[in-house]
DNA sequence: CACAATTGTTAGACATGTCTAACAATTGCA
DNA sequence: TGCAATTGTTAGACATGTCTAACAATTGTG
């Protein structure tokens, strides 16, 4: 029986602080205010403030004027987003066919708000898409010329409507 | 050429009461704030405040304790959120198999942020979805049996991983 | 038709998260 | 090493949208 402490719920805005210092954080060796602002889009006293609530939860540790670190908690959870948002990007942007960048800013506003379930299944979803192959002509090549001309492709049986019942 | 006054951008909050009066008006003759109060779980004077704010975009039309009714402009609004809506519960809960409820309340939160090119993409994911009936052995069925079994089913030609490259 | 119950409004507090302006610390380079 | 440029912080304004408390209008029923 793991102990497991009840992760604070965090606001949409609380998690890009939280995913933004996790990205940076796996490519430069220390994290800056002014990084987090510009990856943000947000003014540094916008940060700033971001970190000291983020520091009483204990998710981030930043001294005045020094380094900011997530806590492993604070990791735990940008992880979590972070997931989300990759499964979010590669559902927006290999199932449908979107540019890469609105998959992104779609993701990016989603991932806060999406519920595990339909995140789990969205997940599965994407990997049976990728997976199945079926028999050659795969769903998403199917699914780009009905995109393309408005009708199923022939393999799609020729049946248009038909559905009902 | 058509005269299109720039529609304004709303706020999730008030694309959810233009939505709300909407569908209230579709069955009930006459709309109130306690009614919408209710629907939206908010209190009687967040209400007035929002509908105050909607008058003055000239969205909808109450006058001091009487009734709530969506102008032209506000109605096309708020069909328009439904329809976003509809389309993405539609693919929580028939594409991705959710049950209704949890499908409805995804929706909700992400009629309100979702691209419309991603909004296009998805409606036309499901019509698809819908009308391919993949000679008989149909997605939505082949995706289930993954879901459950978590290997893909005969027909998808045995192979499993096989993908990069 | 009067008055109690219900519904609606106003005023103002509060929470979140942003911003600007002013000031403080750090840095880096001459 | 000292000072200018950069980076960071504080203080406080503002916008949005919620709430409670108090009051006002409407309603419906004896």
């Amino acid at each position: 029986m793991v102990k497991q402490e009840a992760q604070k719920e965090q606001t949409a805005s609380m998690e890009d602080y939280l995913e933004a210092i996790a990205k940076l954080g796996e490519e430069k060796k220390v994290v800056k205010v002014k990084q987090l602002s510009q990856m943000l889009g947000v003014k540094m006293p916008s940060v700033t403030s971001a970190l000291k609530k983020l520091s009483e939860q204990e998710l981030v540790v930043h001294e005045r004027y020094g380094h900011i670190k997530l806590t492993p908690e604070g990791d735990e959870l940008a992880r979590d987003v972070i997931c989300r948002h990759e499964a979010l990007t590669r559902f927006f942007a290999q199932a449908l066919g979107i540019d890469r960048e609105t998959a992104e800013e779609d993701a990016c506003k989603i991932e806060h708000l999406i519920s595990p379930l339909s995140m789990e299944r969205l997940t599965k979803f994407v990997e049976f898409m990728e997976a199945c192959p079926l028999g050659g002509v795969n769903f998403p090549s199917r699914y780009e010329y009905y995109l393309e001309h408005g009708v199923l492709p022939q393999d799609c049986s020729g049946r248009r409507v038909r559905q009902r019942k």
